[in-house]
DNA sequence: TATTTGACCAAGA
DNA sequence: ATCTTGGCCAAAT
């Protein structure tokens, strides 16, 4: 059955798989990541994307936290929150508002 | 190979 | 509302 991750993924390809997925404008979690990867891989998830930090190919900018705080960021949560606020996503001191407005779910 | 770490999450005190 | 604890899984050391 296709649980999204197996073993002929690697994990981490797999993540940000469903991270290009994710809609402009939009957000989601690692833990919905994680879910829709078929694991509960939650901080791994977060490596993972923390090992793509600016591939144009994966929009790492667009996953927060469960609460909808920005985490981590490489080029800084400084610049994580304007390239959101550029897709119309509001941030408030390191959080998202409407938080659930913008969430994508897979 | 074993231990630690982490861009997490939820529940408790 | 803040802090601590335990659990979760993969990657790094």
């Amino acid at each position: 059955m296709f649980l999204g991750y197996d073993k002929m993924n690697n994990f981490n390809r797999t993540t940000w798989n469903l991270t290009k997925k994710i809609p402009k404008g939009k957000v989601t979690t690692y833990k919905l990541l994680a879910e829709a990867a078929g694991t509960k891989a939650y901080r791994a998830v977060g490596q993972a994307l923390n090992k793509n930090p600016y591939a144009p190919v994966v929009p790492c900018h667009r996953v927060v936290d469960s609460k909808g705080y920005l985490h981590g960021f490489a080029h800084g949560l400084k610049k994580k929150a304007e390239l959101l606020r550029k897709e119309g996503i509001k941030i408030k001191n390191n959080k998202i508002v409407d938080f659930e407005k913008v969430l994508f779910r897979f």
